[in-house]
Parts: C-alpha cells; structure tokens; sequence
DNA sequence: CTTTATCTGTTTGAACATCAAACCATTTTT
DNA sequence: AAAAATGGTTTGATGTTCAAACAGATAAAG
C-alpha cells in the first residue's frame, strides 16, 4: 500500500494535470483556448474589471493581457471600455457571447466538484474540507508573501 | 461560511496553479524551464524511455518532445541513444546533470508534501488520504477512457 | 502654472511550446 | 520484392509569454 505521502505526491502531480486535459477536451470545438477562457471567467467575475486588476488575478503582464483582449474583441467576446474619470483606465467587459461561455464553463467546474463529492460520504467530505480549506490557506499566504 | 462545494471547487481553480507559480519561482536561476523539468523527470522515472513512450506520458506529440529533447541534448542534461535490435528506436538517457536536477525536484516535492500534511493531525491525514486516492482513481479512469 | 514624475495601457520583438503534416529510415506484412 | 506500418525528426504555423519601448493621462513638485 502507499504511503500517505506518495498518496498526495501523486494527486499532486497528476490530479491537476488530469482535470486540466479534460476541461481542454470539452473546448476542442469552440474557437477558445483554456487561457482565453480564464481570461474570460476573470472578467467576468473581476468587481473591478480593469487591465491591471485582471492582469493580477490571472498572473501575467499586462502587455501579455492587452494581447489576449485584443483577439477576444476580434472574436466577439469582450469589449474595451474607457473610463469617464481616469480616461487612463480601460474596463474589460463581456459580450453576451462570452457570458454563455462563462455559464457553460462554470457548469462544467460544478459538474466536476459534484462528481468528485459523489465519491465521499458525509463524513469525509467534512474533515476533507477543512483539511484542504487549511492547505489552500497555508499556500495562499505563501504566495502572498513572495508575490 | 463557504460552502463544501465552493471550498473544493476554489482549491480546484487557485492551488494547483499556486503550487506550479512556486514551483516556477525555484527554477528561475538555472537555465531550465518547468516544462523541461517535467521531460527530465520524465526521462529518468520511465521504465522504457523511448520517445512514443514519454511523449505518452507527457501528453504531447512525438514531434513537440524531439525538438524539447533537441534543446536539452544541447544544454548536456539528456542524450539519444539508438536501439540495437530495432534500429527505428531511441532511448533518451539522463546525464549526471540531469540526475542532479531530478533529485533537487523530487526533493521540492518531498518538501512541498511534508508542509502540507504538517498542517493535519494523523486521523484527518488517513481521511484525506483515502479520500483523495479514490477520487484520483476516478480521474484516472475518465482521462483512460477518452484518451 | 509649468515641468517632471508616475501611472495605465498598448505595441513590438524575441523566446518558447505545441501541433499537424511532410518526411526519412527501418521493420513488418503481404 | 513490393507495399504497408512504425518510430522519429524536421518544418511551418499558431499561441503564449515577457521585457522594453512607447504614448497618453493624471498627480506631484517646483
């Protein structure tokens, strides 16, 4: 039997990479890519949708993010929007277009976690839960403190 | 407080990435990116290292992984080595220095492991554990089955 | 106020990863 | 012996990313 561990090494390594080919699959016959759709999901759900916050959210530069936003405008998913009051600033906003793909996308996430807490009883869905709500958090300040 | 679904599906989204961000973070002064890193360990964990056998378990084309193998071959990490029985095949070797860079990986894993299973007690660690390997054998499955 | 500095976002050039398709060499099948 | 299949490599195209140069707008300093 393994080790506890190898247990999580393993989930480590290949759950992820896992559920990650299988979100890609279910993209094969739209014309979006796994990056452009997180681009998508973020701005959708970003409170304050400007190119800096959502550069930070989804790590990566602006310019690299200014690039991404200029195909999903070319596709029809997003659109630039200038500030009235800091005519610096541009907010990124969803097309309608792009809100179905959010909503299919989201979908998808639930049906993945319903999947996943379908194979747990109750009990060890609890005690799961609270052990990986303190991982994540562990890993969070971790980020945060060399960001 | 965050529902059981939200918690597991936020795990979903932000700690694998946050995990691979500081895993990145580790490799910024050598010359290797974390995709070369995966073909190393690749490479020295294989049982039968042939090009169709660790393009399989990297997920990738032949073709991507002879132009990554290329590259490592110039940087001294990995070496071609034809077949003597069936000249059509090759076997990819590790160098020394890639021995080297494997085990400073598998040691960042070891650590990585070790940190998260300090923050739970023995009885949540046997839970978590056995949760977590069913659910991976689930993934397995599924990714089996659509290949 | 005018100048300077800072901030926000875009563009550009380079590096890398990846794939599909064309290709070459070798082995297997017919 | 010829044709088909197999294992790898090369090549051309696309996508992602960054750093650096840039431009326009606002804030700070004088």
């Amino acid at each position: 039997m393994r080790s506890a561990h190898d247990t999580l090494n393993q989930v480590l390594v290949t759950l992820f990479n896992d559920i990650l080919r299988i979100e890609e699959r279910t993209l094969s016959e739209s014309d979006l890519s796994i990056r452009e759709v997180h681009v998508i999901e973020a701005v959708c759900e970003a409170d304050d949708p400007r190119m800096t916050i959502l550069a930070g959210l989804l790590h990566v530069t602006t310019g690299s993010l200014s690039v991404a936003v200029s195909t999903l405008e070319r596709k029809g998913y997003l659109q630039r929007e200038r500030a009235q009051d800091d005519r610096r600033v541009t907010f990124i906003r969803p097309t309608e277009k792009a809100l179905r793909v959010q909503e299919k996308h989201k979908q998808f996430h639930r049906d993945m976690v319903e999947e996943g807490m379908s194979l747990l009883n109750d009990y060890e869905l609890g005690v799961v839960v609270k052990a990986l709500d303190r991982v994540e958090h562990y890993f969070l300040q971790k980020e945060l403190a060399n960001p």
